[in-house]
RNA sequence: GCGCCGAUAGUCUAGCUGGUCAGGACUAGGGCCUUCCAAGCCCUCGACCCGGGUUCAAAUCCCGGUCGGCGCACCA
């Protein structure tokens, strides 16, 4: 598993380059070449089979660039800033607010002005007792500037998910007004790292894979979950516990905080599993609680074992109704659901009845209000009612009102929904899988580098080679591969050097079969399917190729259960 | 951002006590040969990270930048 050797493979076979090379490149970016680029489509693919297509949802898809209003409100204006402090003599950078948090005890808002003023008053110097260059704001989105002028502030997302929350009238009126539903949303997203390293794993701009499950909030449970309880996962709590327990399990102890939860980490086991993830190098951590987002009551990170450690692949959070509330409280839109109740509830009610006979003199200009606040007055009995008016205590006597029986029917009632995040990764996927489908091992005492890709993941399908570079086999060759590429299985014919030598070239980019055209083949038209793994081959007629071809691709089928053996 | 180390064809690398056409291996392309796992032979393409300086002369020495690795810090 050298990552050096694999990393030099990725570069030199096309699945990535680092960005603007010609130009002395830049960290935090990088370009999927073709065959990455399709790779990368491959998983995309099958992350929509998982969570759009099986699931009922749908994908939607809104601009990179976002404005400012949506980045107020969603918090990532002020929360994604980080002040940083520098020490004028060993060079050192901090976060300014951990770092007095941490020195002082106290908390600190994390603005300039707040810790420039903290930083004096408490004489906070560098651990190497030398003094602090003025503090520095870095905010973590790309900022631009939307049309001519300049005046319109903008900014690249640094997540798909706003783009859901804000068209949330829209989606709830799509899905005909009922929770739960969900939404999803793949494709680029921006942070600009302070500094980004490992390669591919921390990118400035970045592929996401996001679904946003809306639920009641008082019902986050699934009806996928009794399907999914009996499986097992590794999980890691928040208290750092490892353990290997049933999901049914850690929902019922409460190590998981809803069924909803847990299904979709049982769901996202499966999509990485059958995406080329190793499990036995894949966990579920929890956030401690000093971790989460304050937002969220519970969050679980899919994390992989790489040669860089364990990283987070997946990020699956609840966070709850804060998104919405907050692009409800900044945009003015109701963004709450009317939930209907199966019976209309009848209650009585004790409305209160001003005498505005009494009122109207007593209070004059005030009495409109008055007779206003009343109508939503909870009454409990008493007999004077104290009032709140633009700050002025108004009592009412018994004189000043009635009180009156009424029935009210009640059809049901608005909620703000919760919100159950699944975010993917979409890079750090495609590398984990590149990196646990990597090998290198023996075949006829020769080494050999292989991609074990699933096989529906491999970019190349199908390799199809004639056995020597005579005219009459190419013809054929390429007549098999066009046949399989109207089938849609996309293939390559490849006719230069030694047969062995192609069968390396296409076991080290994953291609999982080599159909070989031979003197057979234009004998008795049967060909040789070899299969990547094992380097074992069968022989089958051409008019079968096809069929038996999509069934080991796409439903995993051993080669051994088709055609003649004709090797090991 | 800081510190240490590094950067030569697609890849790996020699040269780096200034001075031959910057050498080799693998890969790739063309051809010969070839009845199944990186065989052999012939030919071909192809590089000193970028910018500045020192010098008659810089891949080589100096400065700055960029990228990469590691550590610290930051981040999820």
């Amino acid at each position: 598993m050298m990552s050096r050797n694999l990393m030099e493979m990725l570069r030199r076979r096309g699945f990535i380059w680092g960005s603007f090379e010609i130009y002395g490149g830049i960290a935090g970016f990088f370009d999927y070449g073709p065959l990455g680029a399709m790779l990368r489509r491959n998983i995309e693919d099958l992350w929509r089979k998982y969570f759009v297509v099986e699931e009922g949802f749908y994908e939607i898809d809104t601009p990179l660039v976002g404005i400012e209003d949506v980045f107020v409100a969603s918090g990532h204006v002020s929360e994604f800033i980080d002040v940083l402090i520098q020490c004028k003599k060993c060079g050192a950078v901090f976060r300014a607010d951990h770092y007095i948090e941490e020195k002082t005890g106290r908390k600190v808002n994390p603005d300039i002005e707040s810790v420039r003023k903290a930083i004096r008053e408490g004489d906070i110097r560098c651990e190497c007792q030398n003094e602090f260059e003025d503090p520095v704001e870095f905010n973590l989105m790309f900022r631009t500037s939307i049309g001519p002028g300049g005046k319109k502030t903008g900014y690249l997302r640094p997540e798909t998910a706003q783009g859901i929350f804000i068209n949330f009238q829209r989606l709830l009126n799509f899905y005909r007004n009922r929770l739960p539903f969900g939404v999803a949303q793949i494709g680029r997203a921006f942070r600009n790292e302070i500094s980004p390293r490992q390669g591919v794993i921390r990118l400035r701009e970045f592929n996401q894979a996001e679904l946003e499950v809306f639920f009641h909030p008082a019902e986050k449970n699934h009806p996928g979950f009794k399907k999914v309880e009996g499986e097992t996962v590794n999980l890691v709590t928040k208290f750092e516990e490892a353990m290997e327990i049933s999901l049914g399990e850690a929902v019922e102890r409460g190590i998981i905080d809803s069924p909803a939860l847990a299904y979709f980490i049982a769901l996202t086991k499966k999509f990485l599993v059958d995406s080329g993830v190793d499990e036995k190098r894949l966990r579920f951590r929890q956030h401690r609680d000093d971790e989460k987002a304050h937002y969220a009551s519970d969050c679980w990170d899919a994390e992989a074992l790489t040669s860089y450690g364990w990283i987070e692949i997946v990020g699956i959070a609840d966070r709850t109704d804060y998104d919405l509330r907050k692009h409800m409280e900044y945009s003015g839109k109701d963004l709450s659901v009317f939930i209907q109740y199966p019976e209309p509830v009848r209650k009585i009610k004790k409305k209160v009845i001003p005498r505005m006979d009494v009122i109207g003199p007593e209070f004059r200009e005030k009495a409109g209000k008055i007779s206003r606040a009343l109508e939503n007055f909870e009454y409990g009995g008493e007999d004077r009612i104290v009032l709140d008016i633009d700050g002025e205590k108004i009592v009412l006597t018994e004189k000043m009102f009635e009180v009156r029986e009424e029935e009210e029917l009640i059809t049901g009632e608005r909620v703000l929904p919760h919100v159950i995040e699944p975010s993917f990764g979409i890079d750090r996927i495609f590398y984990v899988i590149l990196e646990h489908c990597y090998e290198e091992d023996v075949v006829d005492g020769e080494r050999r580098s292989v991609l074990r890709l699933k096989r529906r993941m491999a970019p190349v399908k199908v390799a199809v080679l004639p056995l020597l570079t005579k005219e009459d086999m190419i013809d054929v060759a390429l007549e098999i591969r066009d046949e399989l590429k109207k089938e849609g299985i996309f293939s390559e014919m490849d006719d230069s050097g030694s047969i062995g030598r192609r069968y390396r070239r296409f076991d080290e980019v994953g291609t999982p079969f080599c159909v070989t055209v031979d003197h057979e083949t234009l004998r008795e038209n049967t060909v040789t399917i070899r299969d990547r793994d094992t380097t074992s081959q069968i022989r089958v007629h051409r008019k079968d190729l096809v069929d038996v071809l999509r069934e080991l691709i796409y439903n995993e089928r051993d080669l051994m259960d088709f055609g003649v053996v004709v090797r090991k």
